[in-house]
DNA sequence: CGACTCCTTTGGATCGTTCCAGTCAGCGTA
DNA sequence: TACGCTGACTGGAACGATCCAAAGGAGTCG
């Protein structure tokens, strides 16, 4: 012992301690600091307490990138942000977004976003930050669109979960999570058939979408199992206000039904301004749900009620999944379908 | 040459190229190659396409650890985003979020989120990130609080830049970038004024948020220039749909206003239901205008006109005051300020 | 023709951590 | 006493990039 430790002479006083640090104070080697903060252990009791308060006297805290750098591993996930998700469907991105930064945190994860230079291209940004190796894995949300995203990624071996179902390939092998949402659909009608409303129509998305479809087969799945009609009261639409208020009052004039569940809570406020259009009260004189739970949801005037889908859960599940992934865990199941709730409110 | 290369046996196939093999496969050495990606001009031409070549046949991408190890920086901004905003407070921030991450891709660097282990603890975080060197620098926004954040980060030499202005410290050394409440309902009350209203109240927060009273002044200073009256127009409540309902109700009967002034859509949609509750049309009896033009300000039944902050704009000074602070440039001003726009809909 | 530039390119050291192989002391057993 | 064995700790090498000083080559000039 005794000897100079030459590196410091040059440190600036502002930079943060190292291992060697911490090393020389508490008088053992950088290994051994190294285990005490990864493997304590391997040490004995007393070492152990010794190197904790030199660890706490010098404020030390194991360098990022060195780490990094060493286990081929940056802590990281990757999360691709859409730059403009059109109607509601962005305020339940960024409730997931939330719900998986608290998630990751848990699992000692942080989350990084990042966004497509190249919006056409469906790799952009992904396949940079994999060659750099910048983070460990990604959660894939875009995935509604025909995702290619999961294909592509799989075939460079890349690490990721998706939260959206594989829709064009259900055998896909890549593991995610979903919300089932034709239970939502399947709630909400239910909810209505229980208050006696025995003429509900359903207001919903072109038929090539997919996720639009599913919802649209729970509110039908729900009037078969009791005996009711369906034809003449399903509109498939544009995602927009002005859409569902149109939709809403031709389904009125010809069908006549007594209550509305909707894909989305966009359409449902349409159906609310037809209603009001007309005088008549929503909750009171006709039902109408939404889906999503919007903040709008909450802010209108009777109350939307919504179906809800579980964020939060949703997103300890895919970083639960991620664990696995990284850890090269088989899986029973690649995918994990949650069920969502319903937020009721005056207007039903 | 013809020197076998070590470490490449040992190498998993998958495995990212490295410096040294586009060094090899370049013919050249590693230090060639380095430039070659981050000082170009120090190459004679010949020799730069010919690692250029390498790079892209074997699609190589400087690993983020090695260099941010070397560097001692990782080109990441560290965000911290609060559990749950109250209101439409949150889907500024998503908005802002956004733009953050977009104007920050176009200087090098991406956005990472963490949030507060602690919620007591104003540096929960913060603090860590530091210390492990996981970030170059911090987008602080929750400043509204009473920002204890910029003077403890200041205190430890963290180099950040506020979204938010050092309200209980105007003199406060730190940049900040901000948007101008007061001119946004200076904004919104010049409007009305030039509508016609000349009755014109206002509906916003506690005394103690510094924010509602900024905001307040524009719609003071509006009609005070037109030596129009504001005493018996104002109320000041807690920032929800009821709280906006039932202060227009009183408004409405104790001093006849043509015209609302918000400090947030929420209570604007409070004062909307009113409105609806007394068969009174908004936009043409009586107009509303609200602040933060939120989702649902677009969704509601005229629509709701609101002031909208800048924030693509903001988070582009943000990024460029943090590039400022990050090569310690001195800034003439440690503050900018940036005017709002207003969103004109049917509620005016 | 040798000395002196200047421009391009090179090898070694370094950032801070973890992996790996090995040292050393202490203890039980023959 | 000699031997092996185990547990605790150590020193050197490695991860993959950049910084630094110095080497090599081409061109200029006395």
């Amino acid at each position: 012992m005794g000897r100079m430790p030459e590196r410091v002479p040059g440190r600036l006083p502002g930079s943060p301690p190292t291992l060697a640090d911490v090393a020389e104070r508490a008088g053992v080697s950088r290994q051994t600091v190294s285990n005490a903060v990864n493997n304590a252990e391997l040490l004995r009791p007393d070492t152990l307490e010794r190197v904790r308060a030199a660890i706490a006297e010098l404020g030390y805290l194991p360098n990022r990138a060195a780490r990094n750098l060493r286990t081929r591993s940056s802590h990281l996930l990757g999360l691709r942000i859409s730059p403009h998700l059109e109607g509601t469907a962005e305020a339940t991105m960024d409730r997931f977004v939330h719900s998986l930064v608290e998630a990751s945190r848990g699992a000692g994860y942080h989350v990084l976003l990042f966004d497509a230079v190249d919006r056409t291209d469906p790799l952009a940004g992904y396949d940079d930050l994999l060659r750099a190796t910048a983070v460990d894995a990604f959660v894939v949300t875009d995935t509604y669109l025909g995702n290619p995203q999961a294909g592509l990624l799989d075939e460079r071996g890349a690490p990721f979960v998706a939260f959206g179902r594989p829709w064009d390939d259900p055998g896909a092998p890549h593991p995610w999570v979903d919300v089932d949402g034709a239970a939502g659909t399947r709630l909400a009608t239910d909810h209505l058939l229980d208050r006696g409303h025995e003429r509900i129509a359903w207001i919903g998305w072109r038929k090539d979408s997919t996720i639009g479809e599913d919802r649209r087969s729970g509110w039908s799945s729900g009037l078969r199992d009791r005996g009711l009609p369906t034809s003449g009261l399903a509109s498939r639409v544009e995602d927009t206000v002005a859409s569902g208020r149109e939709a809403s009052a031709v389904l009125l004039d010809e069908a006549r039904p007594t209550a509305f569940v909707c894909a989305s809570d966009t359409l449902a406020i349409g159906v609310l301004h037809t209603l009001a259009d007309r005088g008549l009260s929503a909750g009171r004189d006709v039902a109408v749900v939404g889906f999503d739970d919007s903040q709008a949801a909450q802010l209108v005037l009777p109350g939307l009620t919504s179906v809800r889908q579980p964020l939060e859960q949703v997103a300890v599940e895919v970083v639960r999944a991620l664990e696995g992934v990284m850890t090269h865990q088989p899986r029973p199941e690649p995918g994990l379908l949650l069920v969502p709730t319903l937020s009721v409110r005056g207007s039903s």
